[in-house]
RNA sequence: GCGCCACUAGCUCAAUUGGCAGAGCAACUGACUCUUAAUCAGUAGGUUCGGGGUUCGAUUCCCUGGUGGCGUACCA
């Protein structure tokens, strides 16, 4: 943008000095606010234009006549007639305008004092030019609403910061656009629909907490003035829905903004939608299940064979999933069996990998990078990675045959990192030792350590079933469906750094 | 965080080696009764992101600040 450092020419520059184009709109504003409602209080729709162009034959055979409202996109005259296309939320339809039909004064008003922008509604019958537009012979026409900004120009893309900065422009140019969010809406209400189906209670849990938990990760910091205590914004909602399964809410879940203080970039926001669920008696196999089963149904929502193209590539959801464990795919990478490999073997074989190794890295956290570096990139069908070491996951339940690992479970699809899951520990003494083991951490100075929750301990020391959880990255998972490869595509107001003079 | 690149009219972009700052769309005036990136004739629109420096002269070179894009690091 070349006006966000606040020049003279910036239309923002309010009613002081108002930009020319403004000044423009305004005076006609005027003018036409001597005959005509500027904002009037409704519209009586007949038809939208979906329905319109599903419905022309009989439309048109039957002479309806036709009332409807949109956004002035462009006006084409060829001297006493007028071509506009009105776009509404799902499609654009042509008015046709006719001095003749209107007589002057109301040709003049939308000849002239209408802008491109504007919010009409027309009335008249629908027909089609002779070069096969479909269009309403216009016969009266309400103004809605008065637009004293421009449009951005039509015929190319608005750059990526436009359109996330003022995504009503992008939206209001860009049917895709608002076609994406649309599809994000509805992925979401499926999602809802199929925990409904599997009998989960959807639950809402503290956004605003006094400690934060259930993820590694750095938190936001706020401040509650009456009570002069620090809050943190939530990282997870994890410690919270596992309080509900002490209480007996058999299958919970909640679909909600988590916050981590954290880098962006086109997987990351600092506000994110995360969905977690946990239920009562299942372990990590029993949310594998669910995960494919979810995943399975969204694919073929949207393509009945279950295949999905993402970029370059087609995902196949209509088959398994891929099941390997996290350490036999290390060993297929690295030819070696790193389960029987002490630190210092494992910090060579990073090394001989290229992984620069940092002072504070556990083995386990070596481990984590080697993964990340060898496998994941590889893992492009939908794939459970399985059996993680321990240190990584203080809320898992220790493997029931192998020591050192945890029963835990991370979904890969396209490269990334779709879903995360354990049977939950509910051994209060373990998960004391661990806790105490990440407040060792976080006073050694990491950061993204987890506290010890008292609150949390006392609840698990009441009894927690056996219990399987999963969180799943919305935006992520919606970024997969609508082949977008950019998270803020998928937000309609992704972070974005505050513009200064 | 770090590195590289970018920022010029409302929008999308040009501008040769440091030498008069331009186009398309949008706007304004006029012509045109089936146009569709309408067309035609004309007009107007600029603190070249902010600040500093070098120079006779800076959109251009240097320093600094801001915002963005890409890569990289951390993370989901």
């Amino acid at each position: 943008m070349s006006d966000r450092n606040g020049n003279p020419q910036d239309p923002d520059n309010g009613p002081e000095s108002p930009h020319r184009l403004i000044e423009a709109r305004l005076q006609k504003m005027a003018e036409l606010g001597e005959s005509v409602e500027l904002y009037p209080y409704g519209f009586d729709r007949s038809h939208t234009s979906e329905q319109m162009r599903a419905d022309e034959k009989s439309l048109t055979e039957a002479e309806t006549k036709v009332r409807y409202p949109g956004r002035i996109m462009a006006k084409r005259g060829t001297g006493k007639t007028l071509f506009v296309p009105v776009q509404d939320e799902r499609g654009t339809v042509q008015a046709y305008f006719r001095k003749d039909d209107l007589g002057d004064e109301a040709f003049h008003r939308v000849q002239k004092l209408m802008d491109i922008g504007d919010w009409v509604g027309v009335e008249g019958k629908l027909f089609r030019t002779r070069t096969g537009e479909l269009s309403i012979h216009v016969e009266d026409f309400t103004f809605l609403s008065k637009a004293i900004r421009p449009l951005p120009e039509k015929y190319h893309d608005m750059s990526l910061e436009n359109r996330c900065r003022r995504r009503y422009l992008d939206l209001a140019m860009n049917q895709e656009s608002r076609e994406r969010f649309r599809r994000r809406s509805e992925i979401i209400a499926e999602i809802r629909a199929f925990f409904a189906e599997e009998e989960f209670l959807e639950v809402e849990t503290p956004v605003l907490q006094s400690l934060y938990g259930g993820a590694t990760a750095r938190p936001f910091k706020t401040h509650h003035n009456a009570l002069d205590m620090t809050l943190y914004l939530r990282i997870a909602d994890e410690l919270y829905l596992k309080r509900l399964i002490v209480g007996g809410l058999e299958k919970v879940y909640e679909i909600a903004k988590d916050f981590r203080n954290e880098g962006m970039d086109r997987t990351h926001n600092p506000e994110f939608t995360m969905l977690e669920c946990y239920a009562a008696y299942w372990d990590y196999h029993d949310m594998m299940d669910l995960m494919e089963r979810l995943m399975r149904r969204l694919a073929r929502g949207i393509s009945a064979d279950g295949k999905l193209k993402y970029g370059e590539v087609e995902l196949d959801f209509s088959q398994p999933f891929g099941r390997i464990r996290f350490m036999d795919a290390l060993q297929d990478k690295t030819g070696r069996d790193l389960m029987a490999a002490d630190d210092e073997e494992v910090a060579a074989v990073a090394r001989e990998h290229g992984i620069t190794l940092k002072k504070g890295m556990g083995r386990d956290k070596i481990l984590d990078e080697l993964f990340s570096e060898l496998v994941e990139p590889g893992l492009v069908q939908p794939t459970f990675v399985m059996d993680h070491p321990k240190e990584l996951s203080p809320l898992a339940k220790a493997h029931r045959e192998t020591e050192g690992l945890v029963e835990r479970f991370e979904m890969f699809v396209a490269g990334f990192e779709l879903s995360n899951s354990f049977s939950e520990l509910n051994d209060p003494r373990e998960q004391r030792e661990r806790f105490v083991a990440q407040k060792a951490l976080l006073e050694a100075g990491d950061e993204e350590a987890q506290q010890l929750d008292e609150d949390f301990l006392q609840a698990m020391e009441q009894g927690m079933p056996p219990t399987g959880g999963m969180g799943i990255g919305i935006d992520r998972l919606v970024m997969l469906l609508v082949d977008s490869n950019n998270i803020r595509d998928v937000l309609l107001f992704p972070h974005m750094r505050p513009e200064q003079s």
